[in-house]
DNA sequence: GCTTGCACCTCCCGTAACGTCAGGTCTTAG
DNA sequence: CTAAGACCTGACGTTACGGGAGGTGCAAGC
């Protein structure tokens, strides 16, 4: 009744549905949205049912289907278009949260430099760590630990790094001087390593193996600290830790 | 001290960093990390400070930043990174904002389709609905309108449905029948006109304003609906609706 | 009658970050 | 001596168009 039968032209088209005369260029030669008549003068003409059709890819486009699958929406008569949306769904809630997680990583590491000249080294090696993190400890353990670690005074935070870093030479020096593991000065290594495991821990076993196997596997975030990784290193801590549990 | 000081060939490289051989070689390409040597047999040999330099490159790939950007961080002392990811982060977040909008309302979408077998038809139509609704009435305007169309029982609807079609009917006879629009059955359409319209809008001028405009802007939408949108209708309301008001 | 301008036409190159061959060279183990 | 890897360069494909070059048909102004 109300239809214009006229029959448009791809400038017009493009005005009225406020998309531009190449994207149906490109839509035709993807054979998306192919008008059925041409004018004398070889100019594309869209009827009725085009712009129709034209409307409907708009708008799965505009819930972000790609052109290749409004495509199979379309024209494959066996394609479900509920299941096409019901999975591009899932992708949608997958990418969103992904995007939304690295907004949050990204607004702690902007919270954790703010004001503060910081050089790259410092901002990359930041992401470097915090990406390992991820990797080895869920978000639980890292809520915690990030809870514990707030909680901790700036100088006692100092202390505990001195401690560790002190150890660690200690460790180094018995393993050079070949210091036997399960003599008194292994077994006090062994018991201060223990000491401070647990004060870092809190006693969670599970987080404590999770540290294990990202030490295990990233030896040169332990090595930039300064802590000793040599296979020696480790064999020497594991007996003399080994020799103090079983003392005790 | 601990530095690996053989150079790596491209595969090694690869293997430890988790990268392909391939992206190492567009990386080159790009200028972003050039090797300084090469073997005799012309083969990539790539140092420690290389490897340095990747390590950054991915911590920065790592948060979403585009080669550009990081070749601009890395290689302009001038740019500062800090504000780079400021910027990012802008961006991340409105990212981010579009598709959890973008989900949230596909959700909507498929939790109206549930288990319903719908055409494409249907499916493409109620997308440029809620597109059109977003254009033209605020968030506020359309969770109040979702809240008072749920609130309503089916019959109800049905009911209110009828009464629009029955006016849109009657619109058009009398504009047909060449009825005066200041006339006693002009007047009394106008009557049914505010009647409905303030049941639909609750009264809140600023949601009428926006149903206005979007008729304006939009009139195939009542048209598919059945409702008259000639301009002599358009014109006759007005002018009934103002004579109603008028001598209320 | 000629020119100008406009809307349209058909190629074709460019985008970001690589994946994936293709065809050739080098080295090393059997 | 030969076959398998590892490496090299070069080039095309991916997405959804943007943008431009160079040509055609048609109406209006000089």
């Amino acid at each position: 009744m109300l239809e214009s039968r006229a029959n448009l032209r791809i400038g017009e088209v493009a005005e009225r549905t406020g998309v531009t005369v190449r994207t149906l260029h490109h839509y035709e030669q993807l054979g998306l949205l192919v008008p059925k008549h041409r004018s004398e003068a070889n100019h594309r003409l869209y009827g009725e049912d085009e712009l129709l059709r034209l409307q409907q890819i708009l708008s799965l486009r505009q819930v972000g289907l790609s052109l290749q699958q409004i495509g199979a929406c379309l024209d494959d008569p066996t394609a479900s278009p509920t299941s096409v949306l019901e999975q591009h769904l899932d992708w949608i809630a997958a990418e969103s949260d992904r995007l939304g997680e690295l907004r949050g990583r990204l607004q702690s590491l902007m919270h954790g430099i703010r004001g503060r000249d910081v050089t790259l080294d410092q901002i990359t090696e930041t992401i470097h760590f915090t990406t390992k993190m991820d990797k080895y400890f869920t978000k639980e353990q890292q809520q915690l630990m990030q809870e514990r670690h707030d909680a901790l005074s700036p100088e006692k935070m100092e202390e505990v790094q001195k401690r560790w870093a002190d150890l660690g030479a200690e460790l180094n020096h018995s393993v050079e001087e070949g210091v036997a593991p399960t003599s008194a000065e292994g077994l006090e290594i062994g018991r201060r390593f223990r000491e401070l495991m647990e004060g870092f821990s809190g006693g969670d076993v599970e987080l404590e193996h999770a540290v294990g196997r990202m030490n295990q596997a990233e030896p040169q975030m332990l090595e930039q600290h300064g802590w000793p990784t040599s296979p020696e290193s480790q064999a020497f801590l594991q007996e003399a830790v080994h020799a103090f549990m079983k003392g005790r």
